[in-house]
RNA sequence: GUGAGCGUAGCCCAGUGGUUAAGGCGCCAGGUUGUGGCCCUGGAGAUCGUGGGUUCAAAUCCCACCGUUCACCCCA
C-alpha cells in the first residue's frame, strides 16, 4: 500500500475546517491592512533560494533540489519571501506606489526529520511590505501578526523582538562576540564550537545548559547598533507601545535566515514545553538588492499554519464546522429513483445543498445516512407518492413530515 | 545528521510464550408491512509493520530493516 511520503500529511475534511478558518481570518485582516494576495510557483530556480540563504545555512542543505528534463536546476519552495521578491522584481512592482504590500499562502518544503510541528511539507501564511524603510511598517507587520493570532482566539502568546543591526554595525558586533567567546572556547558544547566558526550569531540561540552562563555574559547586539539602526529600533518599539502591543526584548533572538537585518521577531505560544515559534519575521533590507534589484527595504513575517492548528487544538478553541448539506433525497423503488434524480438535480440548480440517496438501501438505512450527514430535511419518494406526484418532506429535528407536491419542494425549503 | 520511545482492524486499544487475538468507536444489516437519532441483536473488517532467529510452541523473547512519535539540531 502507498503512504503519504515521510513528513507529509493528508488534510482530511475535518482538518480542512481549521484551514478554512485560518485562511478566512488571514484574508480578512490582510484586506483590512491593505495587503493584496499573490501566489508564486511551488518550484523556483534553485539559485533564488541559494541567494536568500548562503552556504552554511541548513535551509540550503535541506532543500528539495532537482533537475528537470532540460537539465535546469530547480528547487521546491523552501520559504516564502524570496519568491515574492523575485516576483516583485520580475513584474516591475517597484513601479507601483511604494511600499507594495502582499500576502500569500504557500507550501514550503524542507528535507528535515519530522517531529511535532515540523514537516517536510508545511504551509506558511506570510505578508511582505516592500519598498519602504519606515519603522512604522515594522510595527504594522507586528501588529498584523498579533491581531491575526488573537483573532483566531489564541491566547497567552508572547512576542519577542530584537534588532540585529545592518551591514554597517553587525560585523562589529560579531567581532566583539567572537572575541568574548574565545576565552570560553574549551567550555562550549560541540555545536557551539561549530557555530563560533561558522555563524557566531547563533551562539546566542544555544539551549545547552552548559552554554547558558556564557551567553548571559555575552555582549548585547543592541549595544553595538549604529545610530540609524538604534533610532529605527527605538521607533519600532515606540510605535508598538502606542498600538498597545506588548513585546519582550530578547537579546538572544537572531533567527535563521541570513537575509534579516534590523528588526527580527517571533510569536510563541505559552507553556513550559517546547517553545516552537508560530510566526517569525523581520526586516530584510538587503535581499532584493542581492537578488539583482536596486536597494529596496522590506519587512514581513511567515506564520506556520500547521503549528497554528496544533496550538488551536491545544487551547481547545472551537472553530466553525464545515457546512452540512441541507436536504437528503431518499427513494423506494426504481421508478421513484428516477423522480429522485430529477428532484435532486432541480434542488441543486436552486442552490440547495442536496445529497442523493444511492444504491438499494432500506428506507431505514437511508434515514440513518441522512441523520449522520446532518441534513435539515429528508425528502422521501416512494410508490405511494409517485401516484400523485408528491413527496414526503421530513423535518429531521422535529420529526414532523408532510406530503407536498414535487414541484413545490424547492420553494418550500428555500422559504425556511 | 544524533538520541530515545512506540508499531495489534478505518480510529482508540486489551492481550508479556500455549486452544478459533478481546473490547469500544465507526461501518453494514436486522429488531414494522415505507421512517433516523437512544436501545437491543447480528455481521463484515487483523497475513498482530516487514524479514530473519530462539523455542515443541511467538502478537508476546532476540536481531535487522521499515514506519511512526518525541527530543536535539534547524525552522513556520
Amino acid at each position: 500500500m502507498f503512504k503519504a511520503p515521510r513528513g507529509t500529511r493528508d488534510i482530511l475534511p475535518q482538518e480542512r475546517a481549521y484551514w478554512r478558518y485560518i485562511q478566512e481570518k488571514a484574508g480578512h485582516l490582510c484586506q483590512l491592512y491593505g495587503y493584496q494576495p499573490i501566489s508564486t510557483p511551488v518550484f523556483e530556480d534553485y539559485q533564488l533560494f541559494a541567494h536568500a540563504a548562503p552556504d552554511g545555512t541548513d535551509i540550503i542543505k535541506e532543500m528539495y533540489v532537482f533537475k528537470d528534463r532540460s537539465g535546469q536546476e530547480l528547487a521546491l519552495t523552501a520559504e516564502g519571501t524570496a519568491p515574492i521578491c523575485r516576483a516583485y522584481l520580475e513584474h516591475g512592482l517597484f513601479n507601483l506606489p511604494q511600499p507594495v504590500k502582499l500576502y500569500y499562502v504557500t507550501p514550503a518544503f524542507r528535507y528535515e526529520r519530522p517531529q511535532a510541528g515540523r514537516y517536510r511539507q508545511h504551509h506558511q501564511f506570510g505578508v511582505e511590505t516592500i519598498g519602504d524603510a519606515d519603522p512604522a511598517l515594522d510595527a504594522e507587520v507586528i501588529e498584523l501578526m498579533h491581531r491575526f493570532l488573537s483573532s483566531l482566539g489564541l491566547s497567552g502568546l508572547s512576542i519577542e523582538i530584537n534588532s540585529i543591526g545592518c551591514r554597517q554595525c553587525q560585523p562589529a558586533y560579531v567581532e566583539a562576540l567572537k572575541k568574548y567567546y574565545v576565552d570560553y572556547k574549551n567550555q562550549l558544547c560541540p555545536d557551539c564550537k561549530v557555530r563560533l566558526a561558522r555563524n557566531p550569531l547563533r551562539l546566542l540561540d544555544c539551549k545547552e545548559a552548559s552554554c547558558q552562563e556564557i551567553i548571559a555574559g555575552a555582549p548585547k547586539i543592541t549595544d553595538y547598533l549604529c545610530s540609524e539602526c538604534q533610532t529605527h529600533f527605538q521607533s519600532v518599539q515606540k510605535y508598538l507601545a502606542e498600538m498597545g502591543i506588548v513585546c519582550q526584548l530578547n537579546h538572544r533572538l537572531v533567527r535563521g535566515l541570513d537575509y534579516y537585518t534590523r528588526t527580527v521577531f517571533e510569536a510563541k505560544p505559552e507553556g513550559e514545553g517546547v517553545q516552537i515559534a508560530l510566526v517569525g519575521g523581520g526586516r530584510y533590507d538587503n535581499l532584493i538588492e542581492e537578488l539583482g534589484g536596486k536597494p529596496t527595504p522590506a519587512v514581513g513575517f511567515a506564520a506556520g499554519i500547521e503549528r497554528i492548528i496544533i496550538t488551536l487544538k491545544d487551547q481547545n478553541i472551537a472553530i466553525p464546522p464545515l457546512p452540512e448539506p441541507v436536504v437528503y433525497v431518499a427513494y423506494l423503488g426504481a421508478e421513484a429513483k428516477l423522480e429522485a434524480i430529477k428532484l435532486v438535480s432541480r434542488l441543486r440548480h436552486e442552490g440547495i445543498a442536496t445529497i442523493q440517496a444511492t444504491g438499494d438501501k432500506s428506507l431505514k438505512g437511508q434515514l440513518r445516512q441522512a441523520n449522520s450527514l446532518g441534513v435539515k430535511y429528508t425528502v422521501i419518494i416512494g410508490e405511494r407518492e409517485m401516484e400523485n406526484k408528491t413527496a414526503v418532506l421530513r423535518d429531521m429535528a422535529s420529526g414532523e413530515q408532510k406530503n407536498i407536491s414535487l414541484s413545490e419542494i424547492a420553494r418550500l425549503i428555500k422559504k425556511r
